[in-house]
DNA sequence: GTGGTCTAGACCACG
DNA sequence: GTGGTCTAGACCACC
């Protein structure tokens, strides 16, 4: 995996495992791979995961079955959808809408971008 | 002024001085505030003011007359623009789409929202 | 059986069992469950309620027959009581007072929160 | 500095900060020492007290003012009390009281413990 | 096997 | 100077 050079790896991490769960290829009630299984995937250090693991459990995604590992709490997809839509609006929107606004960019330009890439997402399917 | 957590001090200095150009606060040919001055009224480090007005040079949106202080190019609205929308099509648009798309969001809240700021943008000129 | 997230499952495994024989419920001579029972009552790993068993018999509060299970010894309330004690006194104690004390918390208090639960220890007895 | 065994050092520094504080040796609206420096005083590693500070950032006791350091928030007493308060009364006081009950511990002798603890503080004050 | 913690050491962006 | 991040490697308790 390919991480983007301005934001921090075990947040990058936090954003994979949560996409995973809203794409439907990790389940609810499921176990998610262990700290050192995914460091390795990911090639990063386990250190790196267990930060990315912390953050999901204190936003009560995943949960810690001691000596286990780590499952998908039953109303993961509800709470990633209720922090990421508070942060949406409350932070990613007001910058859009200003870019817009300055840059002097219609919402038709969006609008045509977005179902491009609904239907490229779909194709990849 | 208040700052985002998530972004550089300076790096917003930076985009405060272009809003101020966009919005036609300050005009092409003027001087702008003072290294000292700016960072006063802000207050931050002279020292941030000075990279944030590093990147704008850099840019070609202002220029430093030697003994005087900075001036805005005159096609300096061009040049943001430009820079801008580069951004924002590059980067931050498909971010964007991808949060909409994972957290079904869909683009007529957006055309609403985008309304309603617009109408406020134009009441408080 | 709900554990606490701040103490080991083994141990609060084995403090159950020391409740049982304290509040009467299980008696002194008398057989306890076995481990493999314990631990699916409990929903454990059997290797957890081992250990818990393996403590208590350190503690000589109950005792291995080979091949029948174990057995509550005859004087475990009293060593019990010796074991809590000194924990209680040496180390929890002095942490709550001085919680008490930065936290502004008077005996009145305690004292009040206390008759209220031994009034519904009795009720539920 | 020494550290109990049974609690992480991250933890224990925490404590250590916000005890402090408590005390009014810290106070607020004041830098806290910088974690090097912090670091280097009680002896543990510079990343030790990053999650310590983490920590209490999170609680909103201390608040980073970037390329500064971190200070004391104004109302970082009411915070801690808060937290401290909600810990005590859900966690510490039922296992209290369960100890008292069990090991037939009266509140007299409760009573008599915290006045000499208090006896004491105040002398090395 | 699992996660949790700690250290040592390095590099970076920021002010 | 400040904090933030990452790695490598180790040890531990727990299940």
């Amino acid at each position: 995996m390919e991480f983007r050079e301005n934001e921090a790896i075990y947040s990058q991490v936090a954003s994979f495992v949560t996409e995973q769960i809203m794409l439907g290829k990790w389940l609810p009630g499921d176990k998610i791979p262990s700290v050192r299984e995914l460091a390795s995937d990911l090639q990063v250090n386990p250190h790196t995961v267990v930060r990315a693991y912390d953050i999901l459990q204190t936003k009560e995604v995943i949960s810690n079955k001691r000596g286990i590992g780590f499952f998908i709490l039953t109303d993961a997809i509800e709470k990633i959808k209720a922090f990421g839509k508070e942060r949406f609006m409350g932070q990613d929107l007001p910058e859009l809408l200003k870019s817009m606004y300055l840059l002097d960019i219609g919402i038709e330009e969006i609008a045509e971008k977005f179902e491009t890439y609904k239907t490229n997402i779909n194709k990849t399917k």
